[in-house]
DNA sequence: GATATGTTACTCGGATATTTAATGTCCGAGTCTACTGGG
DNA sequence: CCCAGTAGACTCGGACATTAAATATCCGAGTAACATATC
């Protein structure tokens, strides 16, 4: 799995604690980790695309989440990074071996590709059970401090 | 995920069905599929070395189970051709964040690490309660004719 | 007929190319801000 | 003092390298079977 969901996951996360009004540049959240910027401002936008970050050009611009924490769920952005393709791509050898026919589709009937499949839906489902407010309410109960130090350290040196 | 993994789960499964007595050469496991002959092969040593296969040399030789099927999960399978390591692999970007100390294992601290590795645990669940066993029963009920025409298949055209 | 022996063909195993995807970098288009000059 | 206009800097977005991994291939080492010759 990409290096980019955790960077994603992360970011998502940060963006929970800031301000709804304020955005946050790539190059501001890449710092925070010390993740290469220009990298991370790609991830970034696969996250516009899917629809969990809105963007803004120019200055004072920057990304911020497109809805609340709580409709975002941790299955989003893994989907919005990877793909909405399964991890386990049933490329249906079965047609190839005897007794293949080609109008049949193996992806459903093949006892193996259920089998990877009905894993992989259970997967989906507990990430798709934690949303990022979820993710905060944890995190918040655990690190009081983090919130604070996070916005701070995201907030606008230039106000 | 590796194409190796449908194309292992299927050739063992095939196995199954083989006399115990009896190897398999690579090359009729792949041409079962019509798979490349030698990268098969690569995928088979790779379960030799997990143990779930053995292997022998010379005439008549070829591939077996190293053990009864019900002794095989589909789990052991999986891991055998991608390797131990988890899907998500946390690199504890969180030591690089504020407030980021040197002594932690973020992997067990951090709550998005925690959140991925549950659900990963989740699907490692599954696929470790599905042996070769069932799923040679399944088929074996849903397609009767498979069990033989598979043997047929892989019987030594020499004998 | 049985046995020892040399030859032959077969199979795996790892070393070696090739292709694809992930990772990383760079520069241009667009936009908002802030300043400047005039009314 | 207020407002329109303009220059400037900031930010994203996608196009372009670079690196790592998956995919595919080839040839040699070892081994078991078979044929052969001998006892």
């Amino acid at each position: 799995m990409s290096e980019g969901v955790e960077w994603a996951l992360h970011t998502c996360l940060n963006l929970t604690w800031v301000e709804d009004d304020r955005a946050v540049p790539a190059a501001m959240l890449a710092a925070f980790y010390e993740l290469p910027p220009a990298y991370l401002n790609k991830q970034l936008q696969a996250l516009v695309r899917a629809g969990i970050l809105t963007s803004t050009s120019g200055p004072r611009g920057g990304f911020r989440l497109a809805r609340r924490p709580e409709e975002i769920t941790v299955l989003d952005v893994v989907v919005a990074i990877e793909g909405p393709q399964e991890a386990f791509a049933c490329t249906e050898i079965l047609r190839q071996g005897p007794g293949g026919e080609p109008g049949v589709d193996y992806r459903k009937t093949c006892v193996i590709s259920q089998t990877m499949r009905q894993a992989e839906l259970t997967w989906r489902r507990e990430l798709a059970g934690r949303t990022l407010a979820d993710l905060r309410a944890t995190v918040e109960e655990r690190f009081p401090a983090a919130p604070g130090q996070t916005r701070r350290r995201l907030a606008d040196a230039r106000a």
